[in-house]
DNA sequence: CCGATGACTCTGC
DNA sequence: CGCAGAGCCATCG
């Protein structure tokens, strides 16, 4: 019988979901920042695994979460991709062919700086 | 250990 | 805007 599924509780994957859960309603980030703030900087894709293999916290917002062009990160067809732009869509944010203008939805840089304390 | 894969990102053309 | 290449890191066979 398998141990335990790569589910399992990790300080990482756990710190990456906190990241994810913070982003304010209405507004989204990329993958990597969401690596950065979670202390994982570069570590995208680490980011991306964690939201695939994440379907176990319904209360987490991983449609706020798009690529660093704002594209969104799902295959356009997929269930998935489907569901992220009806989300976004649902809390006001514009989703224009699979794409979000980062420019007026994406956290700003100095904004985040001052709310989340990052050295500037 | 090596090669392949992936909800990534940057640079160059 | 699109495509290709390289860098990146964790996981799997």
């Amino acid at each position: 019988m398998v141990a335990c599924p790569p589910a399992m509780m990790n300080p990482q994957r756990t710190r990456i979901l906190a990241a994810v859960a913070a982003i304010p309603r209405g507004r989204v980030a990329s993958y990597g920042a969401i690596a950065a703030r979670a202390g994982l900087p570069g570590r995208a894709r680490l980011v991306g695994r964690a939201l695939r293999e994440a379907p176990a916290a319904p209360a987490l917002p991983w449609h706020r979460v798009l690529r660093a062009d704002g594209r969104v990160a799902l295959p356009a067809g997929s269930a998935g991709f489907a569901e992220q732009c009806r989300r976004l869509a649902a809390e006001g944010v514009t989703v224009r062919n699979g794409r979000v203008a980062l420019a007026a939805f994406g956290l700003d840089p100095d904004l985040d700086r001052a709310l989340w304390g990052s050295p500037g």
